[in-house]
DNA sequence: CGGAATCCCAAAAGATACTG
DNA sequence: CAGTATCTTTTGGGATTCCG
């Protein structure tokens, strides 16, 4: 995996029309290094402090450690996440956030926030259906 | 394709822990209906104003007919987009956004923001590497 | 133009088992 | 515990063709 698509040279410095090719490439920049079903969920699971791979699993629910293993290694290499060993024995392993992870606080909030609320308006609707 | 996913019942009403069920599920819920590879840029495409179906297709780049047409189907469903239809010879139908859309507007700039200080990123380390 | 229909493929994700 | 290895399934997405 890279960690960024082709860096199609862009010009723009600022956009006022939302839908200028700057502002669409960094939605798909975005969505390229924070693709499938698992990434963001775990960086939000991993935002309280390290965690051990178990630890995590059992966080998410239902992930299988193959998958896990791969979606970590790849947050990894964007440097979203640090793997810290310990010499234990048996040996110990937490994965925690970086600095760098800071930089999403942004979208994570927001798209919590907007799950969160998105559900309540769902959950209305269909009472009304009901009733 | 369905507008959420089973509704765990939340009781919390706030979250002190980021990770808690509540913050989790929102990430998730979010996640159920933003999901795939187009809906986001789509939706982002669409914030200037409506379009027609050709120019959406246009806009995104290479997406195909088939796909354009189920993320729309989607997207109308969750009642982020309105189909609108104009008896001209030939029909004429244009997608646009819907008020609730809006409510969006918070993941979408995030998401925008962070893609392109990212590539921003990216782009300065690269040079660093040459250097 | 605005799609639907059909076929096809690669990649994502899951199940299960196993190892140091 | 912290993963790896294999295998299988799913499904998202693309190509092409066709129709009103």
């Amino acid at each position: 995996m890279e960690t960024l698509a082709e860096p199609e040279t862009i010009t723009a410095k600022s956009c006022s029309k939302r839908t200028c090719p700057t502002g669409m490439a960094g939605i798909r920049d975005a969505l390229y290094v924070l693709n499938g079903k698992w990434k963001l969920p775990l960086l939000f699971a991993l935002t309280d402090g390290p965690m051990r791979f178990k630890d995590i699993q059992r966080a998410l629910g239902d992930i299988t450690p193959k998958i896990l293993s791969k979606e970590l290694k790849e947050l990894e290499l964007n440097e979203f996440v640090v793997r810290n060993v310990y010499s234990t024995t048996p040996v110990t392993v937490t994965y925690g956030l970086t600095p760098y992870s800071e930089s999403l606080d942004a979208v994570l909030f927001a798209l919590k926030d907007w799950g969160i609320s998105h559900r309540k308006r769902i959950v209305a609707s269909r009472k009304a259906d009901i009733t």
